[in-house]
DNA sequence: TATGAATGAGCATTCATTCAT
DNA sequence: TATGAATGAATGCTCATTCAT
């Protein structure tokens, strides 16, 4: 099962009660990136209903026609997210054929370059989750577990051409993806130490190692 | 400059109404106790100082002798985690004559097992920290700076003595720090998938194989 | 002064932007009819606008054209209810060539039926009454009092005829009004204690005996 | 079983963050007198806690320590109101020595005379009972039960001693406790029609005579 | 005739905090 | 040292109603 099919499986549903999907999907938009912000500068608690409906450029109460609680934004918040993260996953999974080595160092960058984008909604993607309500965090944390899966494939490939000395790939794979948030977790701004460039190089001959892939002949350097 | 000394040196003060230092620092401790409880359960938000008061048994209103505002006991929660770090640091620090390697598995451990026993602690902290106020966040976060440093001078140690390869000590050292709360924070029931053991045994291999140490003579198993 | 005259002249208007009657008329029961089972159900504030739209089937923007505030299909409530009751009250009034007992002895039994069959919306009339707005509860009350206007014409009759000993035929026609929604506003279900039967029985025999009439003859039993 | 007792069998307790049981009760009653006027005039639902503070004197959150919710209040309102015909229904209970007739006369008297000082908030009562949450109106309906029993051991005791002519004692016991409050339920206004001592006199005689009790003798007239 | 989009005012409730003793 | 009484501001959410088409 790869990720793309898997991801859908467990989606939550937001109802809705305006039928119009477009307009939905405008809306939910238009809320999802003012909350983005409010909620990466103040967090979900410090964020109200108002703050949201004010930033999004919506009237209050119109916004429950497009959601139901609080927390759905929340929700949307992570969708829109992950969204953004399935194209690198779903480009990690089609490219099998290639070798895993490359396969890998390709997806880290790929990923580390979205990631930059998002800086600082990452931070708040993981500090708020524990806040989502059930429904939503299993919905979120089965999307999460998707796409473990599609870097464990590479590893367990990687491993058996030769290419990864892995001892659990589970472990491993859990590793990398938690890996590729560490900057905007520790809130690391890459202007005062590192560029970007140096910086994914370094992780990504981090994790390589890790794998005991021996990079020596690569000599990359700023 | 080492973790004890630094840790102190950007330390909050957290001002109270009381004077006698002694019981300040036991109704401090009355108090984090039954915060970090409440913490780890609902969150900081969603956990009032009515709740904590009732926890502590300490009066409502008696507790703003002792604080002044919710803030501090965010701040407290955070003094009072770190502190049981601090040994593993301290200890980390003064085995500076030792094989580099060995300290540093030696520090894993320790590290994983104080970070086991707090577990649903660790969370909280990590997801909560940046509800900090500015002043407690920039003492949180500069005494993490000094764990930091404290690892990072082991694997300049061990660069030096040709038993790592890093290229980049800071990095390395930061991702260490990371790591080790992975745990945690993926909500990992050690029971469910690995035995604490075997768990310490794949992370420190991760961690020596990515900073180049060969451990193919190891066949720890369980 | 009869009933049929004298509800019609104090008969609120309820403006609608429709001309059309038989359309008015139309979409007033519809509203009407979805309006009832709420009403009778959760009662008349904690049923919403948008409740009664949908149970109606009708877009609620639209429902506008046909009332103008919510006020009015409480009002609307009350003339179907009414409306009900009219046949009952004209067939006491026509029949005034009867003797006035058995008048009477037709009148609560057939009050009755009706009453029956509207259970939950009499409790809701009763109940819900004060909230109408002025000019609609005068209009209400008015109709009301018409009804009771004709209950007291038969009594008198009856009282000059020798059937009844009534000291104050108003009092007593009010009485009268009264006891005959006792059933639904106590909540009584006939299946539990009493056979419908036998419920028109008692109540009849305790009004009968309340105007003095000697029922000693009759031994209606179930 | 007597009132006294039974009635306090199905009380509901109203939950306090406050413990003194005095402080409670001057509360709850600073509370249920604002409440009551502001029912009576406004009803339940439009009734808002912030009116309901403020008519009080009590800061709207502070309210909160001495209920848990608006449904408490409306309670509290019932209680109240029931606890001022307790005296009545307790000393018909008692009087069980003497005749029927006379201890019903009594009855009827001192419980209009209660009602006409509680006319408003007897109207509120009545339309307001369906809007209580299940508890609160069990622990109201058991109350009720508990009065009409009251009244129909009377009419048993009546009934076997010849006094009254009574087929069905419980159905009668209803309509009486029923009948007693008509002149609120009607919003009546007794300086218009009748003087409280002629409609006494004319609800006793339809009462009476309505149980088979030959009343000739009497003359009182005003 | 009919609808979907939109609004402002209001709701019950909770909170961190302070006052008075 | 310790407590119970009290407060003001805010929160998530709902509602009757109107607008624009």
């Amino acid at each position: 099962m790869d990720w793309q099919d898997g991801g859908k499986k467990y989606e939550r549903k937001i109802e809705t009660q305006v039928e119009n999907q477009d307009l939905v999907r405008k809306k939910h938009l238009q809320i999802v990136k003012a909350a983005s912000e409010l909620f990466s500068r103040k967090g979900y608690h410090r964020t109200s209903m108002r703050d949201i409906a004010r930033a999004a450029g919506i009237n209050l109460s119109y916004i429950y026609k497009y959601i139901t609680s609080k927390d759905d934004i929340l929700y949307l918040f992570y969708q829109h997210l992950h969204e953004q993260w399935t194209d690198v996953y779903v480009q990690l999974t089609d490219s099998r054929d290639e070798n895993p080595v490359a396969q890998l160092k390709k997806f880290i960058e790929d990923i580390l370059e979205v990631a930059l984008k998002q800086k600082s909604e990452i931070l708040t993607m993981c500090t708020e989750s524990r806040h989502l309500e059930k429904d939503s965090l299993y919905a979120v944390l089965s999307a999460e577990s998707e796409m473990v899966k599609c870097i464990e494939q590479v590893l367990v490939r990687g491993q058996n051409a030769g290419d990864f000395k892995v001892e659990d790939s589970y472990l491993a794979a859990n590793i990398i993806q938690f890996l590729v948030v560490i900057g905007p977790l520790r809130g690391w701004n890459f202007e005062d130490r590192y560029t970007f460039k140096r910086y994914v190089h370094l992780l990504t001959d981090f994790i390589l190692a890790a794998l005991g892939v021996d990079e020596e002949v690569e000599g990359r350097q700023e």
